[in-house]
DNA sequence: TGTACATCAGTGAACGCGCGTTCACTGATGTAC
DNA sequence: TGTACATCAGTGAACGCGCGTTCACTGATGTAC
């Protein structure tokens, strides 16, 4: 009982590195992420980081991972938020501001997942779980519709290298949705992470006054598109 | 004349320095970029390159301000390389796979530009021009789209707020489009980003393999989407 | 055309800084008998 | 419960490196008369 003591002012400074951490790439970008700098804010000798991660890549692993359990477990929130679960346009809205509203809190680490890859940097085997969790969330939701009939089967037309790639995605993986709407799925997604990506980054600037409205609207025209209907008029 | 041959000395080596300077944020990455990189690869002291650029961030700029244009030239080509200007959806194609294999043969200039921003950096007026020397490329297809009536006025509904501000754009820049086209055709442009974005930064590793395929299925649905028909059957 | 002077490109040393990582060490915290 | 030993956290010095930028300088290239 007492060893744990020990584990946990370590589970403790672990977090508190990684804050300082998150703090420091929120003030200058990841790359300039130093491991002397964080020790130097935690009143530390840099050394002493090497008792809690081997090298400056693990600890911008460890960062990543965050982040994407993060705007995952935000995803999630957002989608048991919605009582009325038949209402999936809702659902994705909901999922989607929470993404947004998750990048805009944490600049910096959005960048770290969705932006340019750290230079040199090689993200291992362990990123790609967490990776997953809000894409899971935005599949659940079409693989809901698809169960209640909600989505149109999908007249849409593949070429067929796109059709036969998104077979072996559904084999893969499980997914339990045609390829027609996982192809618009994934099409909904690159455009979520697209708008946000274009308005964290400064390309809706002089564009666009209100960022919120247009996102809005743009997530909106995008359920649509995929076929999500609005609660009450469900076909 | 005789004065001309300093100049264009200088000229070249002034290219020389920006091709090597590409030649290190495409191995490194921007935040990589040194001065001292770039002088070692010409043979030169470091101290020589301020007879060129004032400071790393003005040797930045010139790289984002030659990237801009050298996307949004290759944009212009492919437009103009489609004989049948009442192709609308070709044409959009055309400029979007441009856009797509510029991107995939400069990546690092794309990260640049397109990517998360270099921290610490500001980027000047100066870039505010060449930026939108593709965007013009695509509003003009929508213009001509509707010019020639191919483009259905818009009866999609805008949020109040998203309206005014694309009122506002529309009146600061002179753009001959009705805001419900404008609306679309800002989604579009996101779109197409978003998906070069998701494809060069990693997100569609191990989801779907035939990454031309896809792209070229995602911007003819994007196409589609903006209203702009094939050729032939216009109506 | 020929000379005196101004302009410019490039050199080399230096300043002051920060970085990741290693290593031998001191003490404190835990464990086993 | 008390002592001997092992484990672990944190220190401080050091290695070897790279960076942007400044500055006084040497020569070469151009200009004006």
């Amino acid at each position: 009982v007492t060893t744990n003591a020990r584990a946990r002012v370590r589970a403790e400074l672990t977090r508190e590195i990684k804050e300082a951490a998150r703090r420091q790439i929120d003030e200058a970008g990841a790359p300039a992420l130093s491991l002397r700098g964080v020790a130097r804010e935690l009143g530390m000798v840099s050394s002493a980081l090497y008792r809690y991660f081997p090298s400056r890549d693990d600890l911008l692993t460890a960062l990543i991972v965050d982040a994407y359990d993060a705007v995952g477990a935000a995803g999630e929130a957002a989608d048991a938020g919605v009582r009325r679960r038949e209402d999936l346009a809702g659902r994705w809205l909901a999922v989607a501001r929470a993404a947004r509203a998750w990048a805009l809190a944490n600049r910096a680490e959005y960048a770290l997942i969705y932006g340019s890859p750290v230079p040199g940097y090689r993200a291992p085997e362990d990123t790609i779980g967490p990776a997953n969790r809000l894409t899971a969330v935005l599949l659940a939701i079409l693989a809901d519709g698809v169960a209640a009939g909600a989505l149109p089967a999908g007249r849409h037309a593949l070429p067929a290298a796109v059709r036969a790639d998104l077979r072996d995605l559904r084999a893969r993986t499980g997914i339990d949705v045609p390829e027609p709407v996982l192809f618009l799925g994934i099409l909904a997604w690159s455009q979520l992470f697209g708008a946000i990506s274009f308005e964290l980054f400064g390309h809706l600037h002089s564009v666009v006054e209100d960022h919120e409205a247009f996102f809005d609207a743009a997530m909106t025209t995008t359920a649509e598109r995929l076929g999500l209907q609005p609660a009450r008029r469900r076909r």
